[in-house]
DNA sequence: GTCTATAAAAGGATAGAC
DNA sequence: GTCTATCCTTTTATAGAC
């Protein structure tokens, strides 16, 4: 009853994100740090993240790097490749806020709401939505990448919930038959009007109000309908 | 009792989708049809619906109407115009199979389905999920175009289920103290994980079974969070 | 590995004849 | 309005020196 209740989210091992890092870069495990190489990777994502994937060039990284276009080629063979690299990389960082949640002590509601909110700041923080935007629009180029975010982001998550909400229907708490219906219905509810405007960037920032809003309105309407008979 | 039990989706009147038309054409009424116009029309849908905006070239747009390039850049100034005038004739015809709504009789759980069942099969047919996923992938590039997507698609509809609601809660049949609140939250609902997987590409297309679930899910759960004390 | 310089191609947009 | 032919910029990717 205490260590059910920490971080909803971070259920399962990293494992996924590790292999989803093979399968996108095809990279071996030991790799050597370069400085370079870091650069690159940094100037890319803030060129890829502010022109999206077909606006941004490979000059523009390379400019931005302060290093020879050259150079960028030398160390990821493609435009595609490069792309693949920074987003796989920022899928990891992604999920990080939600792998350092505080445990939560406390019944379903408690934890719910500290899940919601944990969900919804990290998925409308402006570089995740950014990159949420990037990944949809790409999905057809980029195929794998899109199947990995969502092994790794929305599948992860609900994975991990559905453990929680059949631990708790073990213990009475709640009527929970099917966890992970349950656990896709919740998040789900959380990707409201408000998500849907961020990402359709009809607003630059979310609200802390309006964040709060959703969650309680979510968390209320879950519980409503998972209550025991 | 028998009116507003119609068509939930398309209560208001469809002014929003001829004013968004000026706003993003900039089109007069009397618009002279030309077949040649047509036909561009016609094959610029098509290649950017296949290509993508970056990947849709104005040869091939050409090509693939059978007109010289020079042509299109005679009826559309340029591509992004091209893009808008595309996207803004799509977005009417979105909106096309929820104004066909056959009249639907019976209590809040019988309305509620039947505009579920609706809103579903629009938002998951092949070329909506794809013209979504463009919208949201040039969102920065066309903020017009996004906003005008929200007004007459989500928005228009929450707005609509909204009357409706507050319709049911003023009879007695439910209780629902903040209409839009609710209809937002219903929708919500529904923008599932089966959803989110066509968004990202990962599923071609959405079973039928797989949408009958969402939609008694989504409106077993609405029911329940909107129950009369 | 890293840089300068360049190739090679594609794409948006225009000129001018009919 | 429509077509053919063309301009010019941008962009990915590579060659060759150090």
């Amino acid at each position: 009853m205490d260590k059910e209740h920490r971080g909803v989210v971070q259920s399962t091992s990293n494992t996924a994100a590790v292999e989803t890092d093979a399968v996108l870069e095809g990279t071996d495990e030991g790799e050597v740090p370069s400085p370079k190489r870091d650069a690159i990777i940094a100037a890319a994502t803030r060129v890829f993240l502010a022109n999206g994937y077909g606006a941004a060039s490979m000059d523009a990284i390379a400019a931005e790097a302060g290093v020879a276009k050259q150079t960028v080629y030398s160390h990821f063979g493609s435009k595609e490749a490069l792309f693949e690299a920074i987003v796989s990389c920022k899928c990891e960082d992604l999920m990080r806020p939600a792998l350092d949640a505080d445990a939560v002590t406390g019944g379903p509601g408690e934890v719910l709401t500290a899940t919601a909110r944990a969900f919804l700041e990290t998925v409308l923080a402006p570089d995740n939505t950014t990159l949420y935007r990037m990944l949809i629009g790409e999905s057809t180029r980029f195929p794998a990448l899109a199947e990995a975010f969502y092994r790794v982001g929305p599948r992860h998550a609900a994975d991990g919930l559905a453990d929680y909400l059949a631990e708790v229907d073990r213990r009475g708490g709640l009527r929970v038959p099917e966890p992970t219906r349950s656990a896709e219905l919740f998040f789900a509810m959380l990707r409201g009007d408000l998500y849907m405007r961020r990402l359709l960037d009809l607003e630059s920032r979310a609200s802390a109000a309006e964040i709060e809003d959703t969650v309680d309105r979510a968390v209320a309407a879950f519980l409503a309908g998972h209550a025991l008979d």
